[in-house]
DNA sequence: GTTAGCACTCTTGGATACAGAGTGCTAGAG
DNA sequence: CTCTAGCACTCTGTATCCAAGAGTGCTAAC
């Protein structure tokens, strides 16, 4: 991480840093001193590109295939470019007009709009994207209900009080009828509502609330503690994946593994466990390029990813995933312009209301 | 569709057929005559088995890449085989066994049993495979709640009978209360639990139900009743999806165009939408070799399909998804057998109770 | 109806050669 | 000290050819 500081290089060749990068980026093939005098007017040799490309490579900045190849980045080399050399710019204003637009065709769901995001993004980026729903990091009890399904089976479902909702199955060693167990629910959902999990475990702590109430009722209040729980840690929130046809094509993932990492990181993403939280604690945009972060074999994708959303209250991660020879900044400027789209479209629809009672 | 009544060949042409199909659906490569007489024990010579293969060419059933090559099933190779060579064998005892004991592992949520099913499938049958989550062909209103999001939107969440929840963000145009919510929603709940979104509509319809009630209560009717509609259509049901990664790694999905086909099919899958309620009406298992059904260029995928759930209940369709090599005998195995699997579950987990009421 | 034999076709893999792409280095100019 | 022209050198990519091999279709005999 703290590598770029020993890197010292001159202008002139960030400047050819900056060209191979971008030439690579759009051509994947190495680029060569020859294209880069005569593309970009450098008012130099190919001769003294040669002799700068050869610094930066010492510098472990760019790699040459083979002998008689041009020079492509190396992560280190992107790396440099991400942390130093890259301007970001906004998104053209046609672009972002045309985004919103697509905003504002489509339902307000909070659900819809991170689905629409990750789809948008995947095309304005022109890679994969992922998104995930927006949560709180309090969540607090609205409303739950209690079904009975069969014999000794009762379904749990909650409500929270920013409109997530869940659900679990229950099994209890007794039978329950239908009213009584919404006499339960009614009784608790008045001493309950809008706690959060650990007010509930500490409800359920002081002497003499659970007396005279059916005895079961621990049993739903665990489930409870433990539903609200997992949704503030994120956990069993789906995460929205789109655009994958899109990286698949690229030439990198031709050979047969790389696919494979891929594939593993967008479907199963254990590898996001790990990462969506970090992401979620910093500000601004995160960039990571290769195996950087992601354990083992993930070299080859490279991740671009914001958090949304309002402070503390309501946040999501949203990102796009691609190779690592991909356009960071027009990843960024995307990922960037779409957090904040997001964000906005929360703030109006939550405004007032839910603002003052979570703590 | 009724082409294979005009087929007439004899039963070592079958046999040879099937050897054909067998052989190359596990090697991927056209099949020589000799190869069958020395893997096979057939009794003639090559020279026969090339007669033969060449009469099967004729009828359509076989074709050769080019002069010197084997021979590979046709799409309609592999249907008459599936219609009338394959014999349908149960998945072996051990297999079956590992599989219940994933399940009885798990927690007994429906919508994770299907998570599973589709991910126990795509490693059984070692290809993709889809599963939607069971859904009441009429759902029955629980219980709803109002909950009051800011100025002029409310947020409404709804639990059909059968465990089923929905959300859906309405505009309004003046400012309730949270309370004010509460009491129409109470008052609603009373009037309208255990009816069908047709027989709410009813409801609304009546002279005298709609006076002095709040005047946002046509609007929230109106989104009730498109609520439900939307699950008894089995629209906004999350389509589970897994092992993508299995068959992008067969070779015949090489080739740049393929992958895009199938990506398509899996991401926004507009395709099911037509397909699904399809499978939903019939018995058994679904086939479908090629592009059959699948509009336009969906060449080179299969698809194994089977209905599951409890009678006109609550229902589903899983199935798996592949290239057209497919091996059709184990993929009809497996569905057949996950599709019987989950529905004993939903039974055991359903039975009494929702069994009475439900028209 | 079956089969041995054979000519014929087409693919595949390995050599070989060669043009082209790029570089690194050297020596000289500014 | 920096830049550049020039050139030798290396490596890739492509084309071509060739030989071996894989399979078939056909014919004639069993």
């Amino acid at each position: 991480m703290e590598q770029s500081h020993d890197i010292n290089i001159s202008d002139r060749q960030r400047q050819i840093l900056t060209i191979i990068i971008e030439e690579y980026v759009s051509t994947a093939r190495p680029v060569a001193s020859e294209q880069i005098v005569n593309g970009y007017s450098l008012n130099v040799s190919s001769a003294t590109v040669r002799n700068d490309m050869a610094e930066l490579e010492r510098a472990g900045l760019i790699v040459q295939p083979h002998t008689s190849a041009g020079r492509a980045p190396s992560e280190r080399g992107y790396r440099y470019f991400v942390e130093n050399l890259m301007s970001p710019k906004a998104l053209p204003a046609d672009e972002q007009r045309k985004i919103r637009h697509q905003f504002h065709q489509v339902a307000m769901e909070a659900d819809e709009w991170v689905r629409l995001a990750a789809s948008v993004l995947a095309r304005t980026a022109n890679s994969a994207a992922v998104a995930t729903p927006p949560r709180s990091t309090a969540v607090h009890l609205k409303h739950f209900e209690l079904l009975a399904i069969s014999d000794a089976r009762i379904m749990l479902v909650l409500v929270g009080h920013d409109g997530t909702v869940a659900q679990q199955m229950l099994n209890v060693d007794q039978d329950w009828s239908q009213d009584e167990l919404s006499a339960l629910a009614t009784h608790l959902n008045n001493a309950l509502a809008g706690k959060t999990g650990a007010e509930i475990e500490e409800w359920a702590n002081e002497p003499g609330n659970m007396h005279s109430i059916m005895v079961i009722a621990p049993s739903v209040l665990g489930t409870l503690t433990s539903m609200l729980a997992k949704l503030e840690r994120h956990e069993s929130s789906q995460i929205y994946r789109e655009g994958l046809a899109h990286i698949l094509n690229q030439p990198e993932f031709r050979e047969p593994g790389r696919m494979q990492q891929i594939l593993e990181l967008f479907e199963h993403g254990t590898a996001w466990t790990s990462i969506i939280p970090s992401v979620m604690n910093q500000e601004g945009v995160q960039i990571i390029i290769g195996d950087e972060a992601m354990g083992e074999g993930m070299s080859a994708v490279s991740v671009v990813l914001a958090r949304y959303g309002l402070g503390e209250k309501l946040a999501g991660v949203l990102g796009v995933v691609g190779p690592v020879r991909m356009p960071y900044s027009r990843s960024v400027s995307s990922v960037s312009y779409m957090s904040q789209l997001l964000s906005d479209l929360l703030h109006k629809s939550y405004n007032p209301h839910t603002g003052g009672e979570a703590e």
